[in-house]
DNA sequence: TAACAATCCTACCAATTTGGTAGGGAATAA
DNA sequence: TTATTCCCTACCAAATTGGTAGGATTGTTA
């Protein structure tokens, strides 16, 4: 399951993403149209802009806003940023492999089958983007 | 991630599927064999017995096994029962299923893209099984 | 029926992760 | 030069994870 921070994250990006274009937005603003603890939050953009998804600018007149546009970011991106490992387990994580104790990877069923999971998972968190979110919340 | 403890789960009931119709398997013999903590494994067999996946016999020739067959133990059962929800929010769990704060679930775009995830990652684990694991293990 | 062999149950524990809060520092704009 | 805004470090409580300890219970067999 994802972190509560994960979910703060995403709708706190939506936010921004219906915001595209229109200049950057107060964290107390996104924190109080979103219901999201507000220094919690500053946490979570900053962690976001560290991974190159928000361009920030200080003071008056200043805030967050999307360094790109929302059809660019995918919802694996965000999920890896915040949550860690997209895989089922370390050992077929793309982005955060670790080998496993005791396990022969050449001729682990476990594994195979993990990996297969991983991929049907993968094929919709990388292809769905901020901009998916945005048009399916009619 | 699955964790530790649903690793372990998957890896004795390989064993135990290896083992299916040769009469029970000591814990002992999965722990040592698996490489397993004993104690640990214990609690696992007994909730994975609690869960009816298992059968168990006391006494002297006694142990564990399997109550079904390997090819009708799927892994998203195992999962289930040991790790708990397979979706990403609580909100789209078909077994696990929580409300979340704030949220217009009819109007929600993120659970729109997780529902799809859920269904994508479900189509794999409610068909593999654990004599997929076997098979795959060559 | 006693002894033994196995699972079952309850309770505990340390380390890590999660979900925050507090308080001030640094940059920028008016 | 002051107000505004993000940035950084540190801390904290509660929950979860990954176990361990010790005995109770149930079944088997001599």
């Amino acid at each position: 399951m994802l972190s509560k921070k994960t979910q703060y994250a995403f709708r706190a990006l939506s936010y921004l993403a219906d915001n595209y274009g229109k200049g950057p937005v107060l964290i107390s603003c996104i924190a109080s149209e979103k219901n999201i603890p507000l220094k919690f939050l500053e946490n979570i953009l900053n962690e976001l802009k560290k991974a190159n998804l928000l361009k920030s600018k200080k003071g008056k007149g200043g805030g967050y806003s999307l360094k790109v546009s929302p059809k660019n970011i995918s919802l694996a991106t965000v999920i890896r940023v915040i949550n860690g490992p997209i895989a089922l387990l370390p050992c077929v994580s793309l982005n955060f492999y670790e080998k496993c104790a005791d396990c022969n990877e050449q001729h682990c069923g476990l594994r195979k089958m993990m990996t297969i999971t991983r991929d049907a998972t993968l094929k919709i968190l990388e292809k769905k983007t901020l901009y998916d979110i945005l048009v399916a919340a009619v």
